[in-house]
DNA sequence: CCCTATGTTCCCAA
DNA sequence: CTTGGGAACATAGG
């Protein structure tokens, strides 16, 4: 579920909550998870976000990495019950933090040392045009499915892979070296416009989404495609279509999303 | 029963 | 090596 805004918002809440902030004791609830350990009594230093991936830094160079896959988020509790689908709790003396995930694919991994991604650039660092005509020359990959290939740009998904190809108004099926310089400045710009509000919002919530406090986003609102199958275009009154790339939904609009562009 | 799902990885075929 | 398709993971909802 969470793409990169969805983490970026955990990230944020996080920080004034837990930073600085002592664990009294952890608690790995599905089996699935693995082994979890020696985190009681450890400080939290940071939080960090690298593409979809959340870091909990620690003291002594500890360092508690989160993938939340499809159904995963985190909630801070500081009365109340566990929720259905708790799969992990981290408590702290003010309150826990709940690793909350009904499909339970996401993961949660303890590294010794500074931790090794092979991901791509972040899109909030660094997404310039030249860098990202640069990458889509060596790739034949359609355009949607080279933005969600995690090792050349980290943090896009399938959400906001449509979206930003809406507002770019690129065809999602484009090989992405038949893209010109001009329309990588269009993705760039419709991604860093996306991202930041997205991130605004805190994410979007077509499902399963919630933030840290179990609260609902806003970003499903201002949805462009996604979702809004047989919906008018916002842009030119078309029809918005779906169909299958890569095994994924893929919401366009065939009037204006087409053509070789510039 | 059918289909769908914000992700990743692995196997297999061109 | 590259790309695409399908399955797998596990569960809920329409």
């Amino acid at each position: 579920m969470p793409e990169l805004p969805e983490v970026e918002t955990l990230c944020r809440q996080l920080r004034p909550v837990i930073v600085g902030a002592e664990i009294t004791q952890t608690r790995v609830i599905d089996p699935k998870l693995g082994v979890i350990e020696g985190l009681q009594g450890r400080e939290i230093r940071g939080v960090t976000r690298y593409g979809k991936t959340l870091e909990m830094e620690l003291e002594r160079g500890l360092s508690l990495l989160f993938h939340f896959r499809m159904t995963g988020r985190l909630l801070w509790q500081d009365g109340n019950g566990p929720l259905p689908h708790t799969r992990l709790v981290i408590s702290f003396s003010h309150g826990r933090i709940s690793l909350i995930d009904p499909r339970r694919f996401a993961t949660v991994t303890l590294h010794e040392k500074r931790n090794c991604l092979s991901l791509g650039s972040d899109p909030l660092a660094d997404f310039n045009p030249s860098h990202l005509w640069a990458i889509a020359q060596q790739s034949a990959l359609p355009v949607k499915s080279f933005l969600m290939d995690q090792r050349r740009i980290a943090g896009i998904g399938n959400i906001y892979a449509c979206e930003i190809l809406h507002k770019a108004q690129v065809d999602p099926w484009r090989r992405a070296d038949s893209l010109s310089y001009k329309e990588w400045e269009g993705i760039g710009e419709a991604a860093g416009k996306i991202l930041t509000r997205a991130i605004a919002c805190r994410g979007a919530s077509v499902s399963d989404w919630r933030d840290l406090f179990g609260k609902e986003g806003e970003h499903q609102n201002y949805l462009l495609v996604y979702n809004r199958e047989g919906a008018e275009c916002y842009r030119c009154g078309g029809r918005i279509e779906r169909r299958k790339l890569n095994g994924r939904g893929t919401y366009y609009c065939p009037t204006c999303q087409n053509g070789e562009g510039g």
